[in-house]
RNA sequence: GGCGGUGUAGCCAAGUUGGCCUAAGGCGAUGGUUUGCAAAACCAUUAUUCACCGGUUCAAAUCCGGUCGCCGCCUCCA
């Protein structure tokens, strides 16, 4: 049985999907104007840890997520640069997508584009309406009216008559009926360039709400099982997308929300002015790898605000390195036989605390410590002999299973010849006790940025 | 002002429907075993205490009351 901590609710609640087999996911995807943040990163290997999970649970995903591509931003920059809409979003679509390879994010089945989807925009438009929930101002700006919408506010449970209202909204936009109603088509204007399309109320172009809207209909369905999102997103973009898609279908639109909460970076808030503001490729030209910086996303709750710091990434690497290393030993195993009870008990065990933890709304601290005291075991049976062949393929398992979630496995490091012509001198000048050639060769090594260990089944480089 | 989260060891972080908590796990640190020296690994130590004050109880990190701190949303934002 899963729990997911459902947001509408405010309660943890069991899972149960619309079909027995196939569960429905959308997620709020990236609007691209620039290289995703690591605070991004962390609401996508969310959205990846939930799918993953699922999977492993035995239900079949559709994963949904949108490429906001355009808005103020796209075409503002798209304008500043001197190049069109597409080239500049096309640009930063395709880092988005190389990124989350790098982090190891499994992509969504479906990445639809706001702007291949500009007619399907138009008739939600429409038909909002039609049926009385939406009005043309005389701005040419077409605008959804909550007060026709009775639940307006049932998911972020804030009560309208009490929102402190920004001073800037209340000074801009007052062709609205209402200072709360937002906008489901924006007029053309000046400012942007030759971004618009045709619509019954004129050039134009959608708001950034109505797109998720239709993706979700268009891709799934009315009523779909997960939407997920980072926390800041509950108000009032999901609140948005609840009134248009409810006021459209008469139905229930999301069944489970799932939001993860913020990212720090060394205890604050990221901005370019405090110097803590870092895309994924920033990390990764400091030197970090991708799965370092999976890893810290992972590895604390999703709804808990998290704090990135580089200690943290310390963390992580010296953590990755034990299971690196676990695993070579392992595979390094020897002896015939079955396996032994006692090993076959921790592995159990351990699976159990692992399956339990993750089942209980991801919760991933527990899981962690579960595989993190089946290393210790397993390392104590290596070292008291207890291994063989049979006993480390089921811990190795157990490995790849809970690699299925995290996804942290160190890449196949394919040692170059020349390091691995260097161990073997190594090796053999150690036979002779020519302790001081050894040494020689051992700093050569590390000057080539890989360090040897002398285990017994003999000389292992490993890249610094 | 409204809504919500949070305060546990040097750092990160579970536990918060009260008692297997004499408080997981990771990182770091110190000592030991091992090693030619290392590395890795193992062992031991590293919170008499869970922001603070008071209360309930046989029993509280966990419940109640109060105080203080930090963070997010209410405006584009993951």
């Amino acid at each position: 049985m899963m729990l997911f901590t459902n947001t509408q609710t405010r309660k943890k609640e069991k899972f149960i999907p619309l079909d027995k087999q196939n569960v429905s996911m959308y997620t709020c995807g990236p609007t691209v104007y620039n290289f995703a943040h690591i605070g991004n990163f962390r609401a996508n290997v969310t959205y990846d840890l939930v799918k993953r999970w699922l999977k492993f649970r035995g239900f079949d995903v559709k994963h949904v997520m949108n490429i906001t591509d355009v808005d103020d931003k796209t075409i503002r920059d798209s304008i500043t640069e001197g190049i069109t809409l597409k080239q500049l979003t096309d640009k930063y679509t395709n880092a988005f997508m190389d990124d989350c390879k790098t982090l190891r994010v499994i992509a969504p089945d479906v990445y639809p584009r706001a702007t291949e989807n500009i007619p399907q925009m138009i008739n939600l438009v429409s038909e909002l309406i039609d049926k009385g929930f939406a009005y043309k101002a005389t701005d040419n700006c077409v605008y959804f009216s909550i007060s026709k919408f009775k639940d307006y506010g049932k998911l972020s449970h804030l009560n309208l008559s009490e929102l402190k209202q920004g001073e800037r909204v209340a000074n801009d936009e007052y062709d609205k009926e209402n200072i709360s109603d937002f906008a489901l088509w924006k007029a053309w204007s000046e400012n942007d360039g030759n971004v618009k399309w045709d619509s019954p109320w004129g050039p134009g172009r959608p708001g950034w709400h109505l797109e998720c809207s239709v993706m979700a209909r268009e891709f799934l369905a009315d009523t779909i099982d997960i939407h997920m999102g980072g926390e800041d997103l509950i108000f009032p973009h999901h609140e948005n997308e609840i009134a248009q898609s409810e006021a459209a279908t008469g139905k229930t639109f999301v069944n489970y929300w799932i939001h993860n909460a913020f990212l720090l970076v060394e205890g604050k808030k990221m901005s370019k002015s405090l110097g803590n503001f870092f895309t994924a490729r920033d990390l990764l030209h400091k030197g970090w790898t991708g799965r370092e910086i999976r890893f810290v996303l992972l590895s604390s709750h999703y709804r808990q605000q998290l704090n990135f710091t580089f200690d943290g990434l310390h963390a992580a690497r010296s953590a990755l390195q034990r299971l690196d290393d676990l695993r070579e030993k392992l595979a390094a195993a020897s002896g015939e036989g079955d396996t032994c009870a006692e090993i076959t008990a921790a592995v159990n065990s351990a699976k159990e605390k692992w399956i339990a933890s993750l089942d209980d709304d991801l919760n991933m601290s527990p899981a962690l410590a579960a595989l993190f005291d089946l290393v210790r075991e397993a390392n104590k049976f290596i070292e008291s002999g207890k291994i063989n062949i049979a006993s480390a393929k089921l811990i190795l398992e157990f490995l790849d299973e809970t690699d299925e979630i995290l996804d942290v496995k160190k890449d196949e490091n394919e040692i170059p010849e020349e390091i691995i012509a260097l161990a073997k001198e190594r090796a053999l000048v150690r036979k002779e006790k020519n302790w001081s050639r050894a040494d020689e060769i051992r700093d050569i090594l590390k000057e080539k940025g890989y360090t040897v260990e002398d285990t017994p089944e003999g000389p292992r480089a490993k890249k610094l």
